[in-house]
DNA sequence: CAGCAATGTGACAGTTGCGTGACACTCCGG
DNA sequence: CCGGAGTGTCACGCAACTGTCACATTGCTG
């Protein structure tokens, strides 16, 4: 779930902003000054926050600043001056967009996606699942979902689909397969045919005609995203 | 350097904007159909696309699908229609920012900026492309793609594209290829004539003009940029 | 413009690579 | 001790690929 943060000194406007956000499935919190605002932030840091311009004591922009000085969360503004300069200026601040009230509800939502969609969390140690259209392969919890619905694979098949799913799209060969999975300096090649049409019976619609588990002829196979 | 492209059927506007980028220090190009710009942004991608809504033939929201299923370019659509539905679905669809007609160019520029700024970490192991127009090969995924359309090639042709593909624009004689891909030293330099003209089959519109695997009279052959 | 060398191309037979079903063996849990 | 699941080996057959050749075409050169 995402929290958001609404620094807007309007009561009315504030409140119903939260509400809505709410609604849409957000958890939201709200601060009429920016200076509570920032001290909210640093308390508890909100996955995005929307900011008014016209704040009394210190302004949107400097409150704009302030955050970013510290902090690299998406900032939203929202403001009734519907003005080049305001905006120009805004985003040079350092805000990610900038909308006119009245705001859309639905519009509002729409861009915190798309803005969290390319948000720049870095986030290192986050590779739980791997996904490759409906296939999804998760090393840690060791199993395997087709369009959602856990595939029962052998040891053998899981390794042999996990090496493949930590290089998307890259070929690996035969011989690359026997090394990583089974451990083989050289070995027969036709083990690794046999694992990957029992793998594909399983993981498959077809598998005579295999969308993920893809054989490149005469260099080996690879998971396609 | 930051590259532009701009796809808008209207001529007036699309000139216009192209004039203003290029005076705020862009490189960019324009399409004024959602055909041409994606055949654009495959052959030399840029960095952000700006894309109307309203084209002729695929219009803007289909277009934002399709750069987005091989693109993470950042998008901003650019459309005369300010109406909720509208922004909400073209976010959906994959674009990053929504400007209503007439755009201002200190804004667009500034939010072509907060844009880059949050750019998304290029995905963690992206598979290397050499690319040479439409084409593309990538040695990694032993895939050939040709204006974004999987091309089968055979363990050979695939070779053989890749050493040529390794030395772009530069002339390799039959000799140097037999060696390099057939690990022959010597032998029928045939052998190499008829394997690049079934590449040609494969890679080239018209395999009796060839415009990227080129004949080099008394040379050899090379890719051509 | 004739002649020649270089290159393009279609057909074909031998070869290779891959998928698959059958089977034996091992490893466990009951 | 038995039975089932998982694993590795093998052999077979199909489809795709390869290399060779003969012939057509192209582009130089004198």
């Amino acid at each position: 779930m995402s929290a958001v943060l609404v620094i807007e000194d309007d009561d009315r406007i504030r409140l119903s902003l939260l509400l809505a956000l709410e609604e849409e499935g957000y958890s939201a919190a709200g601060a009429p000054t920016a200076e509570e605002g920032l001290a909210a932030q640093r308390a508890e840091p909100a996955d995005t926050v929307l900011v008014d311009l016209m704040l009394p004591g210190i302004d949107g922009f400097e409150c704009i600043r302030q955050l970013r000085r510290t902090d690299d969360v998406p900032i939203v503004v929202i403001s009734a001056r519907d003005d080049t300069h305001d905006i120009v200026a805004a985003l040079e601040a350092g805000a990610d967009d900038y909308l006119v009230k009245p705001v859309a509800v639905k519009e509002l939502t729409a861009r915190l996606r798309a803005l969290r969609r390319r948000g720049r969390t870095v986030a290192p140690d986050a590779v739980p699942v791997l996904r490759f259209g409906e296939l999804e392969v998760s090393p840690e919890a060791g199993e395997v979902l087709l369009a959602g619905q856990r595939v029962p694979v052998t040891r053998t098949e899981f390794q042999l689909l996990c090496e493949l799913a930590d290089h998307p799209g890259r070929v690996l060969s035969r011989q690359q397969l026997l090394q990583r999975v089974w451990g083989y300096d050289g070995g027969d090649e036709r083990l690794v045919d046999v694992h990957v049409g029992r793998l594909r019976q399983k993981i498959e619609a077809d598998s005579s005609a295999p969308k993920h588990l893809v054989t490149v002829r005469g260099l080996g196979y690879k998971l396609a995203r």
